[in-house]
DNA sequence: CTGAAAGCGCTTACAG
DNA sequence: CTGAAAGCGCTTACAG
């Protein structure tokens, strides 16, 4: 009881102490400035497991990613800390490593820390996992899942957009034979990527040979692969879309050791903005999507769930849109590249 | 009152769901048997902060770490978070953007969660902000903390260990003029770092030439300028060993910049081990240091220094010892280098 | 093997 | 402006 020695030693009661430390105003100042004093002196710390049994708040939000060994994540959960910290909320964090059984012992695992609010920021989610947090009217928020987003917060990223710009931008560099490499096609996210790079394509009245799609796996060595089949089609692009930065990253080295000039000879476009982006030479032109802005949206759709209620409480959506940033991966094509390529097509 | 329903439901008292709750033994199995089922089909869940109350423990570790966006760190995050959740901690995760004064922040608010142990995975660490946990018993396991190694738990790397088989593999290939690139010398993680190299040099009969050693900040960038400075040197070394991965990424495309092929002309090793190592092309010889492992180390004195007690417990310590992770990056110095190097030195 | 009851450290109507 | 007291949901000696 330890609040009781704080109130015993300023001489008041615990109902005191306690209104003191929250800062509820009905105190005297005189007798508030003892309290204080007491409580540095005693060096006094509330114990929040009783005060959240007390209030049935616990002041703390999960946070659930697949894998923060993904470089897309660690700048999303440092900022969603960082927004919680400001609100005195703290996060407990878990990762399902792809495992959608692991997501439904993490959700477990949150609900029984009776946390405020649970953002999934998996790509793929999987209704019953999550199924117990919503029993318990626990506010949650899911990134990319427009097929639930009316029973969950989601925040959802316009792909279109960014490909788009990036499409755009090729056009007006002169590009026309422009290739993409997309990744797995079992991944929903990799699919609307796809399907918004298409669209973008479409939108610009530039054509996408059926050669120039490529597969990959999203990691660097499919990348490499990639730009050496690029290399060996009849009518050779002059400019390359990726999927991911990290693929992008292998296009570049293998357009390098094929002894090509980047951009000169071809150019290159990513998608996420990874840290890695800005360490190549040429740094990559790429889609930035902004982790910084889904942490702070899931954290503000957290927030507000937290405070309507009722199993009816509209749920809000909203739509990050990712930007094209211009750095040293893309160029006008070369004049040898598009004369192979009036040639060929 | 949640447990109460369970017990109400089930015919029996809250002490007895407790028990078959918390695997206590004396229960029967007939009437544990039917606990169990009404929990099932009531969707019991049980409430942590009511529990942590009553017992006094949180099962709770906080993790704080400088700054997640550093590619050192997610590793060590994962294998931590998966450690404790394999024991049934949950684990808070903060970071301090290598503020000290918001360390002290981070231990208060883990210590009012009433944790049962804090990691603090910063390169520096001023005593006073964790002083709190200690006052009040919480474990801190600190990184590569020799001086207060007396009081709290430190897991240690053993720089010279790593910088002793790169040395040694580069002698072998035939390097006999190595240069280093430092970091800023106010980190005490990079002092460590450059007396290590230095310790193994000496140890492997290799002199580095002042005009050998170069400072950068971390960055990519003055890893770029470095190796612009090393080739601009009279006495031109054959190999470059630098303090981290990602000057090592720099250096790598200063050289190729520059027109040298690498590693034939010139041999590069990092120190890390990242992500980005296996990214670069040639992938990066570097000196692995297993975030897995600190993980492993801090956690396990965590739950050691948990289970004594009395301030003056012994505390553990241990040592990491990274290890030269031969890719290629490195090969033996071409005739050209060695003969220049020759008439030069 | 099981139950009644106390108590973990807070907060908050309620009363004054 | 302040205090006495109930109660948040558990666990655990203690008694049987």
């Amino acid at each position: 009881m330890d609040i009781l020695q704080v109130a015993k030693r300023a001489g008041v009661s615990t109902a005191t102490v306690s209104r003191v430390i929250n800062g509820s105003s009905k105190v005297r100042e005189e007798t508030s400035e003892r309290v204080r004093r007491v409580i540095a002196e005693l060096n006094y710390v509330p114990n929040t497991s009783a005060r959240n049994l007390r209030i049935g708040r616990s002041e703390l939000f999960g946070l659930i990613v697949s894998d923060i060994k993904n470089p897309f994540f660690p700048d999303l959960i440092d900022h969603f800390e960082e927004l919680a910290a400001s609100q005195g909320i703290d996060v407990i964090f878990t990762h399902t490593n792809y495992d959608s059984h692991r997501l439904a012992t993490c959700v477990r695992r949150l609900v029984e820390r009776n946390v405020d609010g649970i953002a999934v920021m998996t790509s793929e989610v999987d209704e019953p996992a999550i199924e117990l947090a919503t029993r318990r009217r626990i506010p949650v928020v899911l990134l990319n899942q427009p097929l639930l987003k009316s029973k969950y917060g989601d925040v959802s990223v316009d792909y279109s957009r960014g490909y788009r710009e990036a499409v755009e931008h090729l056009k007006q560099l002169g590009h026309r034979a422009i290739a993409y490499l997309a990744g797995p096609s079992d991944l929903s996210s990799v699919q609307r990527r796809q399907r918004a790079f298409q669209a973008a394509a479409r939108k610009s009245g530039i054509q996408i040979a059926e050669e120039h799609f490529f597969a990959g796996n999203m990691r660097v060595e499919s990348g490499r692969e990639a730009m050496e089949k690029l290399l060996r089609t009849e009518s050779r692009p002059t400019a390359l879309v990726t999927a991911n930065d990290v693929m992008a990253v292998g296009a570049l080295q293998g357009a390098i050791a094929a002894g090509l000039r980047v951009p000169e000879d071809i150019s290159i476009i990513g998608f996420d903005d990874l840290p890695i982006a800005t360490m190549m030479h040429p740094e990559l032109t790429t889609i930035h999507l902004s982790r910084h802005e889904i942490a702070a949206e899931a954290f503000s759709q957290l927030v507000h769930l937290l405070h309507k209620d009722g199993p009816a409480a509209p749920r809000r959506e909203s739509t990050i849109r990712p930007r094209l940033i211009i750095r040293g991966s893309t160029a006008p094509p070369s004049s040898q590249f598009k004369r192979r390529h009036r040639t060929a097509g």
